[in-house]
DNA sequence: TATATTTAATAAGTAATACTTATAAAGTAC
DNA sequence: GTACTTTATAAGTATTACTTATTAAATATA
């Protein structure tokens, strides 16, 4: 058994194809051929079903599959070792970011991210907060950025900034104008609020006190605060906006905005990785980028702080 | 980069000396010499520093090493996840018992496992429960039986028995006599426990109420019961034994064993294992045995499971 | 139905490489 | 200073991973 070998079986598997897969790994096809052969026959067990158009995989071949990723997975770890050693801030570098937090937090970094360190090769994925969490477990991921606290014990947690929300309120609203709001006061059922399995939804109902039997006049299933907005303007209802969303409003919108009193509800935004700290000295380069483009735009103290996570209670910080 | 060289730099990390490794590897030094010379060509590092005696490991060469072990490990498991499909009851199996569960549930099973599967070799390993867990988490151990709840999330629990504690009390104990005892009631400044880091020592403190403040007599180092009874047998104290443990007492002694009155405090054992289940056939077998032959001697119902973290509340199994 | 096309396996030969034995070089022990 | 231990190097061999060419079988097309 190989690695090539584990190679060779990962790309069948992914293209269906032994002539494909065989030229995505720039070998001959009966090379590849060969290579699994041989793979199967140390093993003594059938992974692909060549009879079936497309080739079939068996079903030990699926967890042999799977365990072949693990294994390359963890190969390609190594050089990422000697990296790590070296400080080189190097090779392909794969972040996640909740859609809540992604439009807003992606400018202020991606461009000075990408000059300060020329071969550094970032990827961007957008995903809901328990879609990367598994991919961080599952490395392929390096990073997450995420509203915390998660409270998983694999992963580490490192805040960077803590943004407000602030509440978005059309002109009808009984609020409209006030200087400050405390959020309790709000009816949640006027509440309007991103789609469900986004990490932002929780926020949300968690902040509202009184809405745990909160019955929605319809379901939105946008993930975006611009519909949010859009509603609101419409006189549908009310909603909260994370500080940086306010940012880019028009004036007209920018007098519909009502700050909280302080302890403002807010979310923390946290760099996320795993414990076996790999990359750590390329993270360690992003937290520091992070802190210094978020400080000129957050200084918010004394806030408090809402878990992603359903029934938590909210935690201070000052 | 190959499986085999990786092996190679394992060996030789573990020998401290390229000719034993050569050895143990079964080929001869230059080639053990030229592969690790390729490895640590294709990383572009110094893995070992051939100018110390013995052989020294480099920084970067120590988190190398530990690679080099996660990856051959993974590879290992590949004939794990076929002997699984096939239901194969072979190879290598290790597991991990605490200390104070090992004496008494040992000699119930390992005969029948061994006879019964001729195929397999069972490698037993006597460690405190935190060890077990990281050995587990990191692959070295299959399966390991401790006092549950443990509360981990990458781990399985299955529960095998629900073992009673028995008091154990001197002529001189003003309970000594009586038909049921009730926890509480006892006094924890005569309480003999085991040494800390046993499991053992949090579920009884948990167990005894009153003793959040206990400060012993003395410290005991001692991690076998065996100990406490010869404390209590010269009127030092009192103690706790799991019910297994007493049955191999002399009759003398039984007489200083008191019942607690139902619900009996007890600790849960389980099977734990990891949540990737390989050589979960396996295991599945083991829990059909334990099942067996732990239901002959242990019959109880009504029982305060007593977690092993500390500041659990008990769970009430009935 | 016959004919092309696609795809994987096989055969035969080549290039690469992992291994061997033999030897040199360097350090350590006596 | 000599013997011993240990790793690196050199040269040759065996293995094997790869190539091209071809066959076999299945599918698509006329």
């Amino acid at each position: 058994m190989t690695i090539v070998q584990l190679k060779y079986a990962i790309a069948v598997a992914e293209h269906r194809n032994f002539t494909v897969a065989a030229d995505k790994c720039f070998v001959t096809q009966p090379t590849l051929s060969m290579q699994i052969q041989k793979l199967e026959a140390e093993l003594d067990i059938t992974i692909f079903d060549r009879t079936k158009k497309p080739i079939a995989i068996s079903d030990v071949g699926i967890k042999i599959i799977q365990q072949c990723k693990k294994i390359v997975s963890e190969s390609e770890k190594m050089q990422d070792v000697v990296d790590q050693d070296r400080g080189v801030i190097g090779g392909n570098f794969k972040i996640g970011i909740v859609p809540t937090i992604m439009p807003t937090l992606l400018p202020l970094f991606l461009d000075e991210l990408v000059s300060n360190y020329p071969m550094l090769k970032v990827l961007i994925y957008e995903l809901p907060t328990n879609e990367l969490i598994n991919q961080l477990k599952n490395n392929r991921l390096d990073l997450i950025i995420a509203s915390t606290p998660l409270e998983d014990d694999d992963l580490i947690e490192k805040p960077i900034y803590y943004e407000p929300f602030v509440a978005y309120l059309p002109k009808s609203n009984e609020h409209f104008g006030k200087k400050e709001i405390v959020p309790r006061n709000l009816y949640s059922n006027d509440l309007l609020l991103l789609r469900d399995g986004h990490c932002f939804r929780n926020s949300i109902e968690n902040l509202c006190f009184n809405c745990s039997e909160y019955v929605g006049k319809f379901e939105l299933k946008s993930g975006s605060f611009e519909t949010l907005v859009n509603l609101v303007d419409q006189n549908l209802g009310i909603t909260f906006l994370p500080y940086l969303h306010t940012l880019k409003l028009n004036e007209d919108q920018k007098e519909m905005l009502h700050n909280f009193k302080n302890p403002k509800p807010a979310r923390e935004v946290s760099l996320v990785y795993h414990k076996s700290e790999v990359k750590i000295h390329i993270i360690d380069e992003i937290k520091k980028l992070l802190f210094r483009v978020t400080k000129q735009k957050l200084h918010f103290s004394d806030v408090n702080i809402i878990s992603p996570i359903k029934n938590r209670e909210a935690k201070r910080f000052t």
